[in-house]
DNA sequence: ATGGTGGACGATCCA
């Protein structure tokens, strides 16, 4: 069963539609996990991804978050039981794909290291590998592909000392994000591609993405079963060059 | 030099 897994954070679904449904023609993910869809689910364009060929499942709310996983298979919303934190706003949703569980998220930003938001992005994340945890006992196979908002090592930022110990990059954050690692998953772009200057997100602002001043913080998490089937990863930065863009760029994970 | 951009929404909030 060969299939390949995208994910993107589109910043709007609504403004980013026509590129979406292009990059899935050019590319032809048999799912493509999306974030910040920033759409309700009564306004999600579902009429253009159905004659677009995707099925979807969708979690949105009005103005932020939002998320939403679409298929070329049809697809049902895996029923995650969630603790309190982490349905206060919508960023996850899952689908089972015959025996992978698919888990699409899109954790908060956080806003600055110290502040309320960075604390709830702490405990956000806590909650969340604890739900895996408990996920991984029914499903050895689990993906977790998403826009992370943790750049996990030095090589994934392209200025690590400005960075030092800001929002995106600081030890805490880095250190919850271990604690997936400590559950067995792999960062399936690493086991691809060791290099650095490899971004997945690149600032509106200063030209960041003309001088490649980016983040690789969209990540596809693998559990370790599903490393040896793991053929490929990668991120694709043309949509990013592309008028009126995300400010992230899409990802791929493939398996065999 | 604390900027600079973009989306939602309709004054700011969020990233």
């Amino acid at each position: 069963m060969a299939l390949k897994i995208a994910s993107w954070n589109v910043n709007s679904l609504r403004v980013r539609l026509e590129q979406v449904i292009q990059w899935a023609q050019s590319t032809s993910p048999d799912l493509i996990l999306l974030q910040e869809t920033k759409v309700t689910d009564d306004d999600f364009p579902i009429a253009a991804i159905s004659a677009a060929g995707y099925h979807a499942v969708i979690q949105g709310q009005k103005t932020y978050n939002g998320v939403a996983i679409l298929a070329t298979r049809a697809i049902s919303a895996y029923p995650l039981e969630l603790p309190e934190i982490l349905t206060q706003e919508q960023r996850i949703c899952a689908t089972l794909v015959d025996d992978v569980l698919v888990i699409n998220v899109y954790v908060p930003n956080g806003s600055e290291v110290g502040s309320e938001k960075y604390a709830f992005k702490l405990n956000w994340l806590e909650a969340f590998t604890t739900l895996v945890q408990t996920l991984l006992e029914q499903h050895p196979k689990i993906v977790i592909a998403g826009d992370f908002n943790i750049a996990p090592e030095d090589r994934d930022v392209y200025d690590a000392e400005t960075w030092h110990e800001a929002i995106l990059c600081s030890s805490p954050e880095r250190e919850a994000l271990q604690g997936l690692f400590m559950l067995g998953f792999a960062d399936s772009f690493r086991l691809h591609h060791p290099e650095g200057e490899r971004y997945s997100w690149w600032d509106y602002r200063a030209a960041a993405f003309r001088r490649n001043r980016g983040l690789r913080i969209d990540l596809t998490l693998i559990s370790s079963p599903l490393i040896p089937a793991c053929t490929a990863a990668d991120i694709d930065p043309t949509p990013r060059a592309w008028e009126r863009p995300s400010d992230h760029a899409p990802t791929t994970a493939e398996f065999n």
